[in-house]
DNA sequence: CCCCCCCC
């Protein structure tokens, strides 16, 4: 009979988290406290048993009807430190296997759960306990155990929210948390988790990862630093469940995080994470989704969480970030909701590389960031989490209306291509003293706009540069003054060179100018003359060289304009470049001003 | 203690 029983059971329930455990129940007592009645047992494996077993009080109608020497598997538990050395189990599920009538197995000695490992004292039936009303009333403390939601001081010690609420009675609601509490234990699943990065400033370096726990009152973000970041990163999965002990609460950075807490985890020494291997009923990530056609209404920079087909799939691509650099891999998809609309959803990095399009898959997306760049689109933030073909009500919902009616309807694209339409103008048409007025450029990531412009001069000096000849260098070579030319990206001496145009330019409308930069093909476009021919003339022709430039000046365009701050040797400055160039047709033109007057409610 | 989130 004994054999039933777990081995080393009364020590695992109190220093691991388990699958299942077997044990006998050699008393069971019921316990006054508040309102609320509360059992503790005495359990036992055979050969050690403790007397510091609660029974969660959702299993106080189990507790009513058990009889002493019942064998029962506990199926889920936490352990509780009291007093800072005291261990207190908690059993927040269990199966009666055998219901009472057989007699006490094995001689089972007392274990020890206050420091020590175990009690070497021989096996007795009257061994010391500490007494019910102290354990009672220590259990009942709110420091050690809280159950409401926001309050720290509810006394109830029941499973909070009093409803049918899952979260395990000794465990604390994510909503509960504050930085003014530091014994708790969470039941927390991670719904996303972020790679390592590391940092090197001024305030020194580091590396961290950070992830989001989520229980059935809220969640919570949590980041691990350095010696934490190496502990903790390979055994937190992503979809799992732990609990998770300890650790410094801070106030959240809103500008940082779109989690709905006021408060922030941070892993430090003391950090306990323990996978839970029980079923709880910790939901799956909750998603707030706004529908396609109401990302019109929704402000650029803002987070959003959005589902939707995926229609179309473009191949990944790399591009070079400007400020750094850096060489980042892209990919944009299409996706369409049953509003009808559709709107391109930007993957970075793995996911891009990673993405499978094929069968139109669901995309939920959670915490996306909504971009204004030519109508709205919306692009993955490090943070946003992806969730292919979830098994959610909404996912069905969008499946069920694509086959039926969403793949054969006509959509209408929110992101329009490359952000312009008819004459290469944006619909973001304003004039440049607009753009100055509202700060265009003043954030982090560039501003684009397009304007109607006038050329008013031309910097003539410098606008030519020797170019490394091989194809897409484009860097500027070194002339060794003996036939060849040096270039420092390719690491490789030619005996030739291109010409190749950066123009500094000034354009101007009725509100203000602006001081711009026009790279090759856009300042060929202005001039009416190839690099090639303009390094010719300057060479040979100093009068047809000028006369280029002065007849190229006070003409009309439309601009597309990329307005972004940088800094030179601590220097910020404003640079604006021309990434479009289009003569000013005045059909398309007055069919953008008048579209403008018409949404401002202005016609004629 | 990070906090970048890119490109058209």
């Amino acid at each position: 009979m004994a054999a039933q029983l777990t081995n080393g059971g009364i020590h695992k329930l109190f220093n691991e988290h388990v699958e299942s455990l077997v044990f006998q129940v050699l008393t069971i007592k019921i316990i006054q406290s508040g309102n609320h009645d509360r059992f503790r047992m005495k359990l036992s494996d055979g050969t050690h048993y403790s007397a510091c077993c609660m029974l969660g009080t959702q299993l106080n109608d189990v507790a009513e009807n058990l009889a002493p020497n019942s064998i029962i598997r506990v199926n889920r538990y936490v352990c509780n430190t009291i007093n800072e050395s005291r261990k207190v189990a908690i059993i927040l599920d269990l199966d009666v296997l055998h219901s009472g009538g057989e007699a006490v197995i094995g001689t089972p000695a007392q274990f020890e759960t206050s420091g020590q490992q175990e009690s070497s004292s021989t096996a007795s039936t009257n061994v010391q306990q500490p007494s019910t009303k102290t354990l009672s009333n220590q259990f009942d403390q709110p420091r050690t155990n809280t159950f409401s939601r926001g309050s720290v001081n509810a006394n109830q010690g029941s499973s909070f929210a009093g409803g049918s609420s899952s979260v395990p009675a000794g465990v604390h609601p994510i909503s509960s948390l504050t930085p003014y509490q530091n014994k708790w234990t969470i039941c927390a699943r991670v719904t996303n988790k972020s790679d390592i990065r590391t940092w090197n400033n001024s305030r020194g370096q580091g590396k961290l990862f950070s992830m989001d726990l989520l229980d059935e009152t809220g969640e919570i973000r949590a980041t691990a630093f350095n010696e934490q970041c190496d502990k903790f990163y390979n055994m937190i999965e992503i979809d799992k469940v732990y609990y998770i002990t300890q650790a410094q609460l801070k106030t959240a950075d809103k500008r940082y995080s779109s989690l709905k807490n006021d408060y922030e985890m941070t892993f430090n020494q003391g950090t306990q994470v323990t996978a839970c291997q029980q079923k709880t009923n910790i939901p799956n990530m909750q998603f707030e989704f706004v529908s396609i056609d109401q990302l019109e209404n929704v402000e650029r920079d803002t987070t959003i969480d959005v589902i939707g087909i995926c229609k179309e799939v473009a191949e990944v691509s790399t591009i070079t970030q400007k400020t750094t650099g850096k060489e980042l891999k892209k990919r944009d998809i299409q996706i369409v909701d049953d509003s009808g609309k559709e709107v391109r959803l930007t993957l970075w990095g793995e996911k891009a590389e990673n993405f499978d399009g094929s069968l139109n898959p669901i995309i939920a997306a959670k915490g996306v960031k909504v971009s204004d760049f030519g109508g709205k689109s919306l692009s993955f933030l490090s943070s946003s989490a992806m969730q292919v073909n979830p098994d959610i009500k909404e996912s069905h919902k969008l499946r069920a209306w694509y086959e039926n009616v969403g793949c054969n309807l006509q959509t209408e694209n929110l992101s329009k291509q490359g952000g312009s339409s008819g004459g290469g103008m944006d619909s973001n048409l304003k004039m440049i003293g607009e753009a100055v007025v509202e700060n265009l450029g003043y954030r982090d990531q560039a501003d684009y706009y397009s304007t109607k412009a006038t050329l008013v001069f031309l910097k003539k000096e410098n606008c030519l540069y020797t170019a490394c000849p091989s194809d897409g260098c484009n860097k500027k070579v070194i002339d060794m003054n003996n036939g060849v030319y040096r270039c420092e990206k390719c690491n490789k001496e030619y005996d030739s060179f291109n010409w190749r145009l950066m123009l500094q330019a000034s354009l101007a409308d009725g509100t203000d100018s602006v001081w711009v930069t026009l790279f090759q093909e856009h300042a060929e476009t202005l001039l009416g003359c190839t690099s090639a021919n303009l390094g010719a003339l300057r060479e040979h022709d100093e009068n047809a060289f000028q006369a280029t430039f002065s007849s190229a000046l006070f003409k009309e365009y439309i601009f597309k304009l990329r307005v972004k701050m940088e800094s030179y040797n601590d220097e910020k400055r404003l640079k604006t470049t021309v990434v479009a160039v289009t003569p000013l047709n005045y059909k398309d033109y007055n069919k953008v001003i008048l579209n403008q007057l018409k949404s401002m409610g202005i016609s004629s």
